[in-house]
DNA sequence: TTATGAAATTGACCACGGTCATTTTTATAA
DNA sequence: TTATAAAAATGACCGTGGTCAATTTCATAA
């Protein structure tokens, strides 16, 4: 049983948060250092790592609160009703996941809880982006049936972060993660339904120009 | 236009080589320090970082040879002729990307190029293994045809990195990565073939089972 | 053989994340 | 008020990855 936290380490709490934001406005998440945020906060050093786990743990606890913010916007939005509008609708998020290698670093290995009762922000955000998807899939007209919901939007989710991966892999990087990303949802949400029957994807190549190195972070 | 390493560079990168061998061989790769490596190779510090990007790349050059083994071995045996075959013959080479989280961090981080050029041993693996998946996926009877071989092909490894990442979650690792990975497989690869038409899965629930965060590093 | 410049190596040095025994502060009971 | 124990904070210290100006070794031409 551990008690109450006190109103001074509280406030400590909140001035390393409030030095590690500016911080990370300012210089990025690539920029952070310990150091600096304990200097900006006026604590000592130890005093940092008896608050946070270590320096990637705070910084994945700032990038899921921003994440946060973002899915919440998109989940009080319009449902999609294509394919397409699914991919444009979740694209922020995607891009603010990797925006660049070190916050995508980050991304992946915060996005799965290593315990039950210690989830992150970020494994939680990924939790409701399967719930979120679990509850608008079935809205979208021509969505294949013949596998469970949950399945179909965890697979959705991974596909997502395979694009996204790909951003940082020269071979692929012209692209946007948007259009990495479209011809495997809808062939994975769409089967069968064929290759161009969406005019929206006329001004691209199809998707044999997808040749190279398909992974996650690379 | 630089010049062609001298025999003793090459010696150097091959005592490098060796001592950092047999201290991934002997503390796991988690354990090598480059100190211990360079002093093992009798040379200076300067010296290793001469020869390799930083203590990673140096790792995940080890990584991608074992890689490289396993997947040639791969290569070599019988077609497989059912979607659990394909689950079945990859697995070796999942179960040793996975086979910890610091080896699956690397993996990931070097999976893609960053620069054409400078392709990793594991980006070269990561090809290697579309290559070989474009070459079996149409010998398997009853897969879909309604998508290029390529896409189905990345998809696979896709679907495969995220079964991965859900080792290290703890809402999934009671299961093996096979049984995480084939659901989703089954359905990438035979759409509308029905959930239960396979008796190999009668020992194991349903694919409602996989509720929880789907991501590629947790 | 010798001069010369590039290749290869060196090791002192730095940056920075993380530790932990010690000290200070706070809450609570006598 | 005072004693006491837990909570909170401290900062000197360490481990280790990585840097770079200086030095040594090597290949080549004169």
């Amino acid at each position: 049983m551990s008690r109450a936290p006190q109103k001074r380490r509280l406030e400590t709490r909140a001035r390393l948060i409030e030095a590690a934001t500016a911080i990370v406005a300012r210089d990025g998440p690539a920029g952070l250092r310990v150091e600096d945020v304990v200097r900006d906060a006026g604590v000592a050093k130890g005093t940092f790592f008896s608050h946070f786990e270590d320096k990637d743990s705070l910084l994945a606890q700032l990038l899921g609160e921003e994440m946060h913010v973002i899915l919440a916007k998109i989940a009080t939005g319009p449902v999609p009703q294509t394919v397409e509008e699914l991919c444009d609708v979740f694209d922020p998020l995607y891009e603010f996941m990797a925006r660049d290698r070190f916050v995508f670093d980050i991304v992946m290995r915060y996005s799965g809880a290593t315990a039950v009762d210690e989830a992150t922000e970020i494994a939680l955000n990924f939790l409701h982006q399967v719930e979120l998807l679990t509850l608008w899939l079935p809205e979208i007209p021509g969505i294949r049936r013949d596998v469970d919901v949950e399945l179909l939007a965890e697979g959705v989710l991974a596909f997502a972060l395979n694009a996204m991966g790909l951003k940082f892999c020269a071979l692929h990087n012209a692209r946007s993660i948007n259009d990495r990303v479209r011809p495997y949802i809808r062939a994975w949400l769409q089967p069968g339904s064929g290759e161009g029957d969406h005019k929206a994807d006329a001004d691209q190549q199809d998707t044999r120009d997808d040749v190279g190195a398909a992974q996650g972070a690379g």
